[in-house]
DNA sequence: ATTATCTATAGATCTATAGATAATGC
DNA sequence: ATTATCTATAGATCTATAGATAATGC
């Protein structure tokens, strides 16, 4: 049944080819030297492979990013990628997972706070706006804007559960922070009206028009959708505090 | 250099084992007849092809999508694709203009109506939300949610130029329609967000989210943001009405 | 003659694994 | 001995083209 036969274009003579190119040797650790230098922020090779993964993802899409260009990215070869990643999902993975959490856990620790707390004044509101603007600002200040993959059909599997479930849970604490400040404006929903504008901010700052102001900007709408539009200089002072307490 | 040899796995062999499944022939128009039944809404075979991508896309993602399985979808063979369209790339454009087309033209005709021609009372604000309701509408309804392809990063590139400009076009619509409303509430950007809040929709549909009232209750928020909640039950009707002459 | 399909295939990928090799650290 | 890399390759794709074939319509 085995009747391939090796030709001139397959990929082992192509990489000792492009090998000639560059032969240059440094390595730190244990193991055996790259063949190239590493170019990319990050402690550990692990760190490079997922910085050079981001970039590539956000830049031309996950399905269409081959683990070669990634590896290419990094300096390494394309099969070094498996010591690392057990397969092209687990990076994924691990990129999505890491976006979600500190938000996550930012957002739990506010909900968490006893009743009142929040300050002497403590406005209503001031939680759910301290979330928002919080989460914004991660997004728009991220390395890679990697909100953009959040959406991918590839990623509504069980393969993300974990990633899923953590930004199902975040988006249920906006909507627990919301609730009962909307008695005025646009109906009960105004934490959901929130998180969605925040995240609204992934596609802002893919078209190039975020700033300085946009989390801010994006975080104040969604107070105003909760009717709070008046208390809003009041709230965002509540927020910046709250913000730096629990950061 | 040609050194390769006909092998048990190859495509011709695999789809001549395949075809003997199915031999019914049905075909009307001019050509050979098809090996399967088309099964696909759609007037034409290029309908059925477009109603298959659109699937296969919004629920697979765009490079995970194959042109053998849009074709199988359809039920032809996969080089009969290219009767239909050049590349994989021009299907996509094909259904990306598809989801702007009418909500720009739409737009459009909503901007150009001479001041004052609203209506009787003609509330400000009542433009903007007519836009808003229609392309919500359109996006919550539409067969396939192909707004999700918006952000791909393969589309940002000048391969989907057409379809960039109408789609930016019509935000700048939207922030048109909105200025000179927001004296009261969120900034001078009520709307684009606006805009925002109407797109967010393509995302409550993904997770299963929208229902009748998503696309009515996103043009309410961005009016709220223009600072015009007061005034919403006028505007509703207007907007209403607006869309009943215009569309 | 034109149209829409088909079969067959070129040529270029792609992901993941097997096993060798060259560092470090005990 | 462990670790991180390397070379080489299996085996499965993928897109697009060439050219044959079987309908319709003139």
């Amino acid at each position: 049944m085995d009747i391939s036969v090796p030709s001139p274009f397959q990929q082992g003579t192509f990489e000792a080819a492009l090998r000639c190119k560059n032969e240059s040797v440094t390595y730190a650790g244990p193991g055996r030297p790259r063949h190239q230098q590493p170019s990319r922020p990050g402690a550990t090779a692990r760190d490079e492979i997922l910085d050079a993964a981001a970039e590539l993802f956000t830049t031309q899409g996950f399905a269409s990013t081959s683990t070669r260009s990634i590896a290419d990215a990094v300096g390494i070869r394309q099969s070094s990628l498996y010591h690392h990643f057990k397969t092209k999902d687990d990076i994924l993975e691990d990129l999505l997972e890491g976006t979600v959490s500190g938000g996550l856990e930012f957002a739990r620790a506010v909900a968490a706070l006893p009743a009142g707390s929040e300050g002497t004044e403590s406005p209503a509101g001031s939680r759910l706006h301290a979330v928002a603007l919080y989460d914004g600002t991660q997004l728009c200040s991220a390395r890679w804007n990697l909100g953009v993959l959040y959406h991918l059909p590839e990623v509504r599997s069980t393969r993300f559960a974990r990633f899923l479930a953590d930004r199902h849970e975040l988006r249920r604490l906006y909507g627990e922070l919301g609730n009962g400040l909307s008695a005025t404006a646009s109906g009960p929903d105004g934490g959901d009206f929130t998180f969605r504008l925040v995240e609204s901010l992934i596609y802002l700052r893919a078209d190039g028009a975020t700033n300085a102001e946009s989390a801010l900007q994006a975080a104040d709408a969604g107070l105003i959708l909760c009717g709070l539009g008046a208390e809003l200089p009041a709230i965002r002072t509540a927020s910046r505090e709250l913000i730096g307490r629990l950061a």
